[in-house]
DNA sequence: TAGATTGTTAATCGATTAACAATC
DNA sequence: TAGATTGTTAATCGATTAACAATC
């Protein structure tokens, strides 16, 4: 799993140097760039196979499309957001998702009075849309911007309409009822309580 | 690393346990609930002390509060948030920071427009505003909701007015110039590219 | 060809799991 | 005391790093 958590980075990075127009690179100079050794790019970027030249290096471009390809990024799955809070309304507006692989479709709301607004370039629809929603539309990921104790219901009801892929927001915990549910968490009050413990234990 | 990166989610079973009224469990217990070996959790919890008893258990009560103490989330670290868009505003409404070690004590944006408007129980102040605050109050920690290229200036300033601790919703890399900071970072788009990774890559 | 740099194997390191003696 | 369960050591597993032969 640790190779993949670090393809993104990789992604990012190589995007960064095709920008600048940088042709190619050596392990060495990547590894010098993203703060890692060198042997580990060159074990990470074999293990999906054979990207590079021997005496030459790797071609950005080349590597990078390689790693959009196994990172799916061209798939265009198309993802529904539940719940239009202040976290939902953040990713709705600011996240590109079509540069991440995914393509925000529809945003769904528990609260009548949210229904109607504009998040985005959509437009706030009520939960009672949701299964006529995703009956005429393929939807391949929920992403879970709701309160822990509001998923399970209308997690049951995803489950049911067919989604199996889930951008948890919440510490409700996705796998233990729906075992086969691919699940990305974002827990932050983790993270900051990680942060919390750095500083309590500097040095 | 890794023992510290599951403390809050033991601190997180425990809490609830502890509201449940439940007052003793054994790792092999709590194992189950957490979804990981008993042998870990021995492991990882006699690794700050012996919080346990032999033939008993765990106290869920003390073994709480010691997590507590070892994430030092009665520091009340005082932090301020840069960037008070929809990100910013999601944490700042939404973040329990008290329950997480940290007091959010002020908001800044660079945008003239939002200054003075009001986010969590706080009005958004100008960046102008920013070094007059840090000599006024001990500020510990930066939350940055700015964009990248936004980052280095207003860095810049924050360490020099001796903040070291930051939370880094950018992908601006801030250890590479300052080694010293304690940085928490979040990158949610990477989180989203690994979620494509997974639905790309199942079995 | 000579120099550079990969691909890949072997060595090291660290983290997880298993096992069991200590002890409540 | 007997049963339960920890603390802790040893064994296993996996991930990282080092080294170098293959090769462009």
């Amino acid at each position: 799993m640790s190779v993949i958590r670090r393809l993104p980075r990789y992604y990012r990075f190589l995007s960064e140097l095709d920008e600048q127009h940088v042709e190619r690179i050596s392990s060495t100079n990547l590894a010098q760039i993203m703060n890692v050794t060198a042997s580990q790019v060159r074990q990470d970027l074999n293990c999906f196979g054979g990207f590079g030249q021997q005496g030459y290096g790797y071609s950005v471009r080349q590597l990078k499309e390689e790693i959009k390809k196994i990172l799916g990024l061209n798939n265009g799955y198309q993802a529904i957001l539940i719940g239009a809070g202040n976290f939902g309304s953040a990713l709705a507006n600011h996240l590109s998702f079509e540069k991440l692989g995914f393509e925000l479709i529809a945003c769904f709301d528990r609260d009548e009075n949210k229904v109607g607004l504009p998040i985005g370039d959509m437009t706030i629809r009520p939960d009672s849309e949701l299964e006529e929603f995703c009956r005429d539309h393929r939807t391949d990921t929920a992403i879970l911007c709701i309160p822990k104790d509001a998923v399970e219901p209308v997690l049951d009801q995803l489950y049911s309409l067919g989604i199996r892929s889930f951008w948890n927001f919440s510490h409700y915990d996705i796998t233990r009822k729906y075992s086969d549910a691919v699940v990305e968490n974002v827990h932050l009050s983790d993270m900051l309580m990680t942060l919390c413990y750095k500083m309590n234990n500097l040095n």
